[in-house]
DNA sequence: TTAAAAATATGATATTTATCATATTATTTT
DNA sequence: AAAATAATATGATAAATATCATATTTTTAA
């Protein structure tokens, strides 16, 4: 069993507020995971008594469309927690959590969070701050969707993907999203999403790499994308 | 001064976790506004230094975008918490808020909102789970408008006013948006939204009493609107 | 009350994006 | 390694929606 105290991930989340008593008794009641790429943490219907700590690696939540779409809502990393909606709301999960590479997670039930929450308010402080950036996220999603062009949206996301996500040595996007992935983060159909990664690769604003794409002209995409 | 005590709203949202004592105080710390139709609460970009509690009358959260069309992101009522994103996460509002009626709204400074998080585990535990509501709402509205056609959108969007705000005496429905505001809470353009309106309107669905809207065909809006 | 302004309505057209069809390339399985 | 499958790519078209123009109605202000 490890020792959350060591965690260094702890560090990027509400669990920071932990005192060394509370990791300690962290690390008593915590299961850990090891999920492998393409495998669901949890999926849309599941009762999800508790929070995921992301250790390594990478997810989407993501909702299935009755069309067979898969809308993508968030990317969530190392470091992040997973699952705090369900379990707050106690209520179904309205997403699924996949992991997009290898991960490790750790699983923290709900009586140990709630306690928490009880003892130690900056951690509750802390988890409140968390979702309220969540929903301010959401609220801008929603805007760039609703009033960003699909070229406009594609140019942001490969902005925040290489700003948050980095790049391998090669230079190309660090984490691997397929096409359809993409267009599902975009809210697009996967031949319009291709299609444009054509066009921006043909213009010199990415490379494409067989599957792997390149950021070449970061600056453009932002004027592309309107975020300076 | 009114007294919190005898204000029924409260009952509607995370205040309802107060006790006697705690509402008798916060009765002299907070302050009522009157906000006419048409009045910002507070705008993008505002320090909301504490939560605003809507008495009553409704206003629309929403976003100017750069093109110059203001995106609806929520709608809030009577009963209903304002402000609590900006205040918790410490930022100015990413949203303003603007009466769609005559309002009547409190005041609650932070000091006082943080001092009841601290002393009142209930409190803090409803408003984040109001906080959780919004977002699953909020991720719910993404896939509508990434997902469904406008005119499912707006067939969606009818039934949600209908069945939240209620009717007038005549059918229409009661709370009053133009319709540049309704394009707003749809993501559209307002002569797209105009025109299946009319459409509606031919095919019996609705009724348009000059700018007032008629839900005449509940079922078959939910049916369109792939609500069952 | 009348003039001006704003909101609603509708037609014509342009643009964006989805869908369908079909290659081509990459990946997995046998 | 070859066959089968899946992912990526691109063309041709259709559908959805935005935009522009202009008319009509409603509201506001003089």
């Amino acid at each position: 069993m490890g020792k959350c105290e060591q965690c260094i991930v702890r560090e990027f989340s509400s669990l920071k507020a932990l005192n060394k008593d509370e990791l300690i008794k962290l690390a008593e009641c915590k299961t850990s995971y090891t999920i492998k790429k393409g495998s669901p943490i949890f999926e849309e219907g599941d009762l999800v008594n508790g929070i995921y700590c992301v250790t390594t690696g990478a997810c989407k939540l993501s909702k299935l469309s009755p069309n067979g779409k898969d809308q993508i809502i968030k990317l969530v990393k190392a470091g992040e927690l997973l699952g705090q909606r369900s379990m707050i709301s106690d209520e179904p999960a309205n997403l699924s959590a996949v992991a997009l590479e290898d991960m490790e997670v750790c699983f923290i039930p709900k009586a140990e969070v709630i306690n928490m929450f009880d003892k130690n308010n900056q951690f509750s402080m802390n988890m409140m701050k968390t979702i309220c950036g969540d929903l301010k996220e959401a609220s801008e999603h929603m805007i760039s969707i609703s009033q960003k062009t699909v070229k406009e949206r594609l140019a942001e996301t490969l902005v925040y993907l290489e700003e948050t996500f980095g790049k391998n040595d090669d230079g190309s996007l660090r984490i691997q999203l397929s096409r359809e992935e993409l267009a599902g983060m975009i809210g697009t159909a996967t031949e319009s999403c291709i299609r444009l990664l054509s066009d921006f690769n043909k213009t010199g604003l990415i490379g494409l790499i067989g599957k792997k794409i390149v950021i070449k002209d970061l600056a453009k995409l932002k004027k592309i994308a309107d975020i300076v």
